[in-house]
DNA sequence: TAATAACTTAACCAAATGGATAAGCATTTA
DNA sequence: TAAATGCTTATCCATTTGGTTAAGTTATTA
């Protein structure tokens, strides 16, 4: 579904969304559960699933008349590989800036 | 400068931006050299550079007429530590789809 | 000093986003 | 079977976003 990382970073870059994202992280809730901490009507609510389960960071399944929506923890897994893999480059150039103002004056 | 996490994600939420960052992880880098690759005017692309700026994940310099980007190590650092922090409760996670359907049948 | 290079500011625009309300539709419950 | 619950669909709206062009400013270079 979610080919392009930065679709999936898109989907976090809300409070909203973020939040959701947290909270599915301590288990499984239904689509009222997880809309009761937010103060918004239910349609705009449901957007924000929808962009999170189209960038594969959630699930859902219907079962009666209650959505009940799961974390995906493979999309979790990428997003914390990116990083980690990333992670020496960015440590590499901690002193960069520093390094920089330093050889060129700070004028 | 960014307290909230989804600015910062809000930020990476973006192809050309994304591409910006991963760039400066090789290292320091112009205005111009950055917007190189990417095919769009200069004032579109400086707009995202404001925008990665403002939510902490890189800064930069100039030097007379040249602006010098750099990544900003701390800031990489908290998103990959929010993803280490919670690495645990998605794997906890890993198989409740799985055994909610199981549970409940599939229909 | 004239021209060029590297941005920067300002004004504008189309499309996407995040919200609302109203109405509809299954599924439980009384 | 009537009412309530838990969404879902449709339509609409203001604001934000991601882009444009034009013009300006400050270094460098010829």
């Amino acid at each position: 579904m979610d080919k392009h990382l930065y679709h999936t970073f898109h989907a976090l870059g809300d409070a909203t969304r973020l939040a959701v994202v947290e909270q599915l992280l301590k288990g499984p809730a239904s689509v009222s559960e997880l809309a009761g901490p937010h103060d918004m009507a239910l349609p705009a609510f449901t957007k924000h699933l929808r962009v999170l389960e189209g960038a594969g960071l959630i699930s859902s399944q219907k079962k009666g008349r209650v959505r009940t929506c799961f974390i995906q923890a493979p999309t979790m897994c990428d997003l914390h590989e990116w990083f980690a893999l990333r992670q020496r480059m960015w440590e590499a150039r901690l002193d960069n800036l520093a390094a920089y103002v330093e050889d060129n004056g700070k004028g």
